[in-house]
DNA sequence: AATTTATGTCAGCCATATTGACGTTTCTGC
DNA sequence: GCAGAAACGTCAATATGGCTGACATAAATT
């Protein structure tokens, strides 16, 4: 492997963050996007860690949520949630089905469909994670009182993409704090 | 594959958050969890687009962003940063070598060490890409008001854990607006 | 009756992660 | 100076969770 060497090693004992040259046009939100990326890699990482006992990925964590959440949801539906083909679904919903985490229902309206629900044995697995998540949550919100936690959820709501929502964001739209600063 | 019907389908029209029926221990913060869920998936996804273009994936992205900002990054920085084995980071860092994205230099103090810089085309990536997201965050953020938004600044630090920081989380809390409401 | 929709499934591929083992260079402690 | 540890690189095998393409079936729609 070639070395390349610079003029001047110029050694930082401290590490500091550096702003990329291009830093002439608008000013980046660097600050947000770490603050983004390691609040979300602990958050996940509480559920990765009690997963594991359960020989189970963040694959299937996410669909037991959404299925335990939003009862009779359709494949269709999870397919736009998630952002996965079906294919890819099919794996991790065969084995919550054959674990008894999760059942299928024939559609009554529609019977090509198959509506997911989540057995109490999933309800468990989930509620237990998303204690997890909470606690973590909880001590955060702490930090900035109600009114801050309300500024916390505006500011995620904002974040996510209105165009074209699935069937689960829409639901998540048209609840009452929604409508709060819409 | 087995139907599994229940005595009476009750059919859901309207897509509606359930409370799991746990429901009875401490309150969950399902908005909470599924807000960071749909927000940090819309904000990943605009890098991910843009990557594709380049061959790249999100673990490029990663390793491309912790080494431009923090230049002089050494590998088991890296590691500990994106938590992933140094195998792992291996063939994502060698590509990236060897299409010039980044360069390595001996250390000075430790010649074992190889420090890590973006090039000009590797920080012409990363700022490319944190525009896309910063346009996204600024947007969000102007929901927020100025006070709001540092009020999802302390929120998002405080969802982080502190114990056992690695070097780059060590200059991200030693940065001024940390010392705020520490 | 023909077509479309919702779902399932088979086969193969790719990206990204893992563990374990081993080698080299270089620093540190004695 | 030497032993050992540290920082890195690399080989091999494996797992997970994505993907595409093709095809099948049952039920709804036209």
């Amino acid at each position: 492997m070639a070395d390349i060497n610079f003029s001047s090693p110029t050694l930082s004992p401290e590490l500091r963050a550096a702003e990329p040259s291009a830093a002439a046009g608008e000013p980046l939100r660097w600050d947000i996007i770490e603050l983004l990326f390691f609040a979300y890699r602990d958050f996940v990482g509480d559920a990765d860690h009690e997963l594991e006992a359960f020989g189970f990925g963040r694959a299937h964590h996410r669909v037991m949520h959404f299925v335990t959440r939003y009862p009779g949801l359709k494949v269709a539906d999870l397919l736009d949630v998630l952002r996965i083909t079906k294919q890819s679904l099919g794996r991790v919903l065969k084995q919550l089905l054959d674990e008894d985490y999760i059942v299928q229902k024939t559609g009554n309206n529609d019977r090509r469909q198959r509506l997911l629900f989540a057995t109490p044995k999933g309800e468990a697995l989930v509620a237990k994670l998303a204690g997890l998540q909470t606690a973590r949550i909880d001590r955060a919100l702490e930090q900035v009182g109600p009114a801050g936690a309300e500024k916390v959820r505006q500011f995620l709501r904002a974040m996510i993409d209105r165009d074209d929502p699935d069937k689960v964001l829409e639901a998540i739209f048209r609840t009452p704090a929604a409508a709060a600063k819409e």
